[in-house]
RNA sequence: GGAGGGAUGGCCGAGUGGAUUAAGGCGGUUGUCUUGAAAACAACUGUGGGGGAAACCUCACCGGGGGUUCGAAUCCCUCUCCCUCCGCCA
């Protein structure tokens, strides 16, 4: 959520961020009702002091003359407190609306655009393997392997679910233990958390009111599933107020994520790409503002970090305003190379959200002892995602013979497996 | 799932319709005293909204929401969360 005061005062720079995220949040209704609500609390509150003031007398002498009439006219003003009140409510109720629809305005280096084309590769690391054959896309080399079960995966839970098998399933929980060992390591707190939230965790995250059609929820507790340990991180310090020398305040996590992915049939189907579960490991950091920049350049920066140890070659994008997330001001997207597909899947996206979930989830900071409290940035990124990351490797990895080798990074993770063969 | 009990400020805790400020304590900040510290003493003490150049004024907040009343921490309704006991359960 963006700060009223700011949108009141600057109301041609969010015109501007408009434009540049193609989006058609409506601004002027923002500004109408900033000023209904405005002067519906003046009123109010000018009734309400003189019947706060009234009252007290009321009670204090007991003269029987004055207490009778007084009290009628107390009624009157309440009756109009009431009525003025009530139209407040629904002013406000309709601004908050408004405002909750409205997305977070892009830093200035985000590149105008309105789709992934648009999108500005900033660094191509590592060299891309020289194939003496042809190399298999990884639905292929998963089902020839048997570590990868497309059609139970149907039989269970319907189109894109599948079941992983033996070395293939170790493979993506030796993934999941590596990463999360890394991140801790360079100085990440790891968390455990439901997988399930309250709406309210949604709605602070930037997903909900918006995207209510890609979660998966359960009406009967009204429960929802999450779709990114984004969600429930954004709110682990929800109506808090931390010191300041908890921040910058890192965190990783594993979770699975669940998403209703209503996309185009036909659109990226084959392979585990993109599914309605996957399992991811996050990273999250909350900072103080000025600190904010630093703290996306080292979470890009381990992102980075986890396909140099895999020895993923992989680029750096610096996302377009059109591509841009909700809640984020600028976002990059590490992609990594799959050469059996061909394609450079995006396996990491790194957001600084500034203050717009900070504002949403009222986390705070104080800081210096004694001084009012200020919002924290957050930040988010996937580190990383594991279908892509495993598609990655055994496109990246396979050999002439079907087999795929196992990392390096990945050897204590799964002794038993140097090599993966059918 | 059933029965019962709770939720008050940073923390503990009093408070069953009205008195300048939610009593008192702890903690915290500042000051006095001291070579320094402790102790003692004194003052101060939360969040958000609106107005204002500022000083300041004002409204709201006692788990959330709604209601009764001239006036609600206090009475009523409702929701959430926590605790105790019973049942069920990987």
């Amino acid at each position: 959520m963006l700060d009223i005061n700011f949108i009141r005062k600057h109301p041609e720079k969010i015109r501007a961020a408009l434009e540049i995220r193609d989006s058609e949040a409506d601004l002027e209704g923002i500004l109408a009702l900033d000023r209904q609500r405005r002067d519906l609390l003046q009123q109010t509150e000018t009734l309400k002091s003189e019947r706060n003031r009234v009252s007290k007398e009321i009670g204090r002498h007991h003269d029987k003359l004055n207490r009778e009439s007084r009290i009628t006219e107390m009624r009157a003003v309440g009756e109009q407190i009431a009525d003025l009140d009530k139209q407040l409510r629904t002013v406000e109720t309709s601004l908050r609306t408004l405002l909750m629809e409205m997305p977070n305005i892009p830093e200035s280096e985000t590149p105008s655009g309105s789709n992934e084309k648009h999108n500005v590769t900033l660094r191509t690391v590592g060299t891309q393997r020289e194939f003496e054959f042809t190399p298999k896309p990884h639905w292929e080399i998963g089902s020839n392997l048997g570590i990868i079960d497309f059609e139970r995966g149907v039989k269970l839970s319907g189109s894109r679910f599948y079941v992983l098998n033996n070395a293939g399933a170790r493979l993506q929980r030796a993934l999941i233990s590596f990463m999360l060992a890394q991140h801790t390591q360079r100085g990440y707190a790891e968390r455990y958390l439901p997988f399930m939230v309250k709406e309210i965790n949604f709605e602070t995250a930037g997903q909900l009111p918006k995207f209510a059609d890609n979660i998966y929820h359960d009406a009967e507790d009204d429960i929802w599933f999450v779709t990114t340990a984004e969600v429930p991180l954004t709110n682990l310090h929800r109506d808090e107020i931390i010191t300041a020398e908890e921040l910058p305040c890192y965190y990783t996590a594993y979770t699975p994520c669940f998403r209703r992915e209503k996309i185009a049939a036909g659109k990226d189907v084959r392979g585990i790409k993109r599914g309605h579960q996957f399992d991811k490991v996050e990273m999250y950091a909350l900072s103080k503002p000025e600190e904010s920049s630093k703290v996306l350049n080292k979470m890009v920066a381990d992102a980075e970090h986890i396909c140099t140890e895999l020895g993923l070659p992989y680029r750096v994008r610096r996302l377009c305003g059109g591509d841009l997330g909700f809640s984020s001001r600028i976002t990059y997207d590490v992609e990594a190379w799959a050469p059996g597909c061909n394609e450079w899947l995006e396996v990491s996206s790194v957001s600084n959200c500034g203050d717009f979930q900070a504002r949403r989830a009222n986390a705070r900071f104080r800081p210096r002892k004694g001084a009012k409290p200020e919002f924290v940035h957050t930040l988010n990124g996937s580190g990383l995602g594991l279908p892509r990351t495993l598609i990655a490797l055994l496109e990246n990895y396979q050999q002439a013979d079907g087999s795929v080798v196992t990392p390096d990074a990945l050897r204590a993770w799964m002794p038993d497996d140097d090599l993966i063969e059918s």
